[in-house]
DNA sequence: CTGTTAGCGCATTCAC
DNA sequence: GTGAATGCGCTAACAG
């Protein structure tokens, strides 16, 4: 038989304390069953053996592994790292371990790894899945998960929506004298491109702004710099982009243009993943990463516990959030 | 006995395939074992059931759990995203799983997670592990360990070595003609910042150049901006900082003084977290955390393999990244 | 309160 | 090549 490590086992204990396994297991588990006595002797001798129970002959036995899996599209997408941070800190709270796995934005990859997490987690968090409504229905099936900003009637999710802050920026726009705008994309398939878009379209219509759309095949701030001469040249005065990483880009060539902002031209972002780190201070959507990460977290944790499914959308309302890189209209170009 | 996931086991796939469950597990870990035949009808029958050996099982009667731990001190800095991609990727390829730790910087939570993962992993990767190295010491003695950015003797351990870019660094200013420069330090306890800073000293001694040190407890962008008046007021035409935020942060408080960059004065930072983000674009030192990532997950692979624990120190340099925060010092204030 | 017994699902001897 | 038996470390009835 293959390496194995060389921890003390139950049966050691027991022996070391003069009692059975069972009893061992109990101190463990559930004390109150053991007189105060017998738990002090176990607990003395596993302190001096440097004994801890075995997490996977535990989770073999009793079929609950307290871990759970999470699913991210890209780690390094600033986006995720605080959902991230946020949902390992809820496991934490409640004893459970958190399996981190990377899809690389690839339905196969994703697929994958929900197989090979699948024989060892009680639950899934699947953010910003992939995958098919049909993949994701198939999975939910066999084990308890819960879906951030995908929404797949029937399926546990929690869903950001960032069209009130978006409108909350169109309005804001209006209220400066703004008349023209435009919304600068992102990526193709994107539940999120697509609200925020539609949003805007929104927005503009109710309060009587024109709007141009561009759209974007390319990721943020590459993209930003290379489509400020188009924006520009729709004589918009403002623009609202996709997220905060094409509107930083965005300020990149307007300040390499000498256009102004806020003063000339005025840019809002989406998600706020920059902080207050840009030049101007972006204005931007608020995008309540953390929150997702953890009512995700709390509703796994909450089926496990009744296993009742319930058909929740836990949706999370944005807001704008108001810094430096808007401005009046009347001073604006054109 | 608690609820238990439905899955089919390795007893009902033999039934199926009318064999004994010795045969279906062979099938799926040693087939050449088997009549191909044979394996064709366990597969067949495997499928129909939508068999998947339980991980769990397996790992009680091997001892190998198919995962490692990777404990970072905070997700959601930047630097470490890339790294746990990259890390995380690689583990991957050996269809390992992993468990991903954050210690919110602190030394007890980090324990804490060490145990909780302890028993279901064959391995750790510390990254900037806040623990004593008596700490370090014990848990490398009982599971194969290996340590990102923390140096101690005897356990296998990859260090960005940062003090190459920086020297570089101070010859790239010093060969723009700046005489005098500024090194804006990070966080008190970091070892980075040591390095960091020494390097800086170093090379300007070496090369003639006039070095003032200012010390920071907060952390990035915030200090960057206040810093900025006491770094102008010593008088020097260049600095150094700590990280890039920091350094973005001074870029936005020389922006909102007037203070052209590069022409009036010239910012490096450090990590290359923002990549081009920055305006103007940020020259800086590169980190190589992605490689740090894969090569210390190599490294635990290695260990697992041939259980020899040799003493690695497995150094990366660093270089410089020269982008367009700086420039000439003829042109430069004073 | 505590000991006894029987698995959890699988890998691995050892026979045949 | 394949089947039967044993045990990984632990929990959970069932007794007493």
């Amino acid at each position: 038989m293959p390496p194995r490590q060389n921890r003390p086992t139950i049966n050691q204990v027991a022996a070391a304390a003069g009692v059975t396994k069972s009893s061992v297991s109990r101190a463990f588990t559930r004390p109150e069953m053991l007189s105060e006595e017998t738990v002090r002797k176990i607990f003395a001798a596993a302190e001096e053996l440097g004994y801890v129970p075995n997490h996977t002959a535990r989770a073999l036995s009793t079929g609950r592994h307290g871990n759970i899996a999470l699913i991210v599209p890209d780690v390094a997408n600033p986006f995720f790292p605080p959902l991230i941070r946020a949902a390992q800190a809820e496991a934490d709270r409640s004893d459970y371990c958190v399996f981190l796995g990377n899809s690389d934005e690839n339905p196969k990859q994703e697929d994958k790894l929900i197989g090979r997490f699948g024989g060892q987690v009680e639950g899934f968090v699947l953010v910003s899945s992939r995958l098919s409504d049909a993949q994701i229905i198939e999975h939910a099936g066999r084990a308890p998960l819960v879906l951030i900003n995908r929404d797949v009637p029937g399926i546990p999710r929690v869903l950001i929506d960032s069209a009130t802050g978006v409108a909350q920026a169109v309005a804001h726009l209006a209220e400066l004298g703004h008349r023209k705008l435009v919304y600068v994309g992102g990526p193709h398939g994107s539940w999120s491109n697509k609200q925020r878009r539609s949003a805007v379209r929104r927005a503009a219509r109710k309060l009587g702004l024109e709007v141009v759309v561009i759209s974007n095949e390319f990721p943020a701030f590459e993209f930003g710099r290379k489509v400020t001469p188009s924006v520009l040249a729709t004589g918009a005065t403002a623009a609202i982009a996709f997220d905060d990483l094409t509107a930083q880009g965005m300020l990149a060539e307007l300040a390499e243009q000498g256009v102004a902002v806020p003063d000339d031209f005025s840019v809002v972002g989406c998600d706020d993943v920059l902080g207050a780190a840009t030049f101007p201070a972006l204005t931007t959507v608020s995008n309540r990463s953390v929150e997702a990460g953890r009512a995700a977290l709390n509703l796994l944790m909450d089926m496990l516990q009744n296993q009742a499914i319930r058909d929740v959308r836990y949706v999370l309302d944005t807001s704008l959030v108001i810094r430096k890189t808007t401005g009046p209209a009347e001073s604006a170009l054109q």
